[in-house]
DNA sequence: CCATTTGTCTATATTTTCTATAGACTATAA
DNA sequence: TTATAGTCTATAGAAAATATAGACAAATGG
């Protein structure tokens, strides 16, 4: 049940694209270098977001990587998607045909084909609330309290 | 974010382990066929449960696997986490040590960790909350339903 | 005790997926 | 026209999931 590297990835470029996005485009490179990601793996991974409509990209001197939307516009839900696929703990519950688990005798009447169903409901529902910007708020919001902290010790 | 085939196998074997658990054991060969799953990796399955304590085994003639608990004490979250571990969406929100991403420069600001956190604990609410008896009741309502649609169309 | 049945355990094969890299190609700016 | 930076296809390498083989141990009934 773990999110792939991939995504992880995605997410944490996309962080530091929301949050430079008023001083303009960055570079594979720079966003490689800063979050710890192998520069030819991320090229692939900011691609795919480009493909989906998330990034917007220019080729040149002075090109490089911007969103293409506003963070609050963009739930972690569609960036996930872009890389997990539909959240379906079991085949049967994709989008995919056929939709159908190849061992499972009767879809309709499947006890775990139930159960995960309350799964993919509550993962969906977190993922599509939150956005792009809500993560970065509570990611702010906890340095801030760090910060704090530091400051009571000294 | 799939469940793995041993998960799903296990939740099968054990539903039918419930419902025939008035007429003693079952062996690893009836469960096998009778729910489509390759006999040897069905053992290792019921012998991961049986080290779980959720199952009771008999060896010899007339032997084989009975439920150790009932049906309804048992959540489909122990049977899910014997197989997939703690659900953990990422490394940093796992039990094990060190519980923490390697790529990740600041654990307790980083947003995918927080975003996470909440799939989390999604995730584990509904299984947690659900039980063997559960599951296996609402099988037996869907069943119903499709016999009174049946009733209807003759 | 013997023979048969059934679960236990270790090792390994097979397949698939994830992670990562290589290198040729295209567009842009100065 | 040269250097820069993204695009695209292919593939290598590593890890995990799925599945199987075979020797072993315990129980049962005669």
């Amino acid at each position: 049940m773990m999110i792939s590297m991939k995504t992880k990835y995605a997410l944490k470029a996309l962080a530091v694209l929301a949050e430079s996005r008023k001083r303009g485009a960055l570079q594979i490179s720079e966003l490689a270098s800063s979050e710890n990601i192998p520069k030819k793996f991320l090229e692939a991974i900011l691609l795919t977001l480009r493909n989906q409509g998330v990034l917007a990209s220019k080729k040149g001197p002075g090109g490089g990587y911007t969103l293409a939307v506003e963070p609050a516009a963009l739930t972690i839900g569609k960036i996930v998607r872009a890389f997990e696929g539909d959240l379906a703990p079991v085949q049967c519950l994709g989008d995919a045909s056929p939709a159908k688990c190849a061992e499972c005798a009767d879809m309709g009447t499947c006890g775990v084909r139930l159960v995960m169903a309350d799964v993919k409901t509550a993962v969906c529902a977190v993922l599509d609330r939150t956005t792009l910007a809500d993560m970065i708020e509570r990611s702010e919001h906890e340095r801030q309290k760090s910060l704090k902290l530091l400051d009571y010790a000294i």
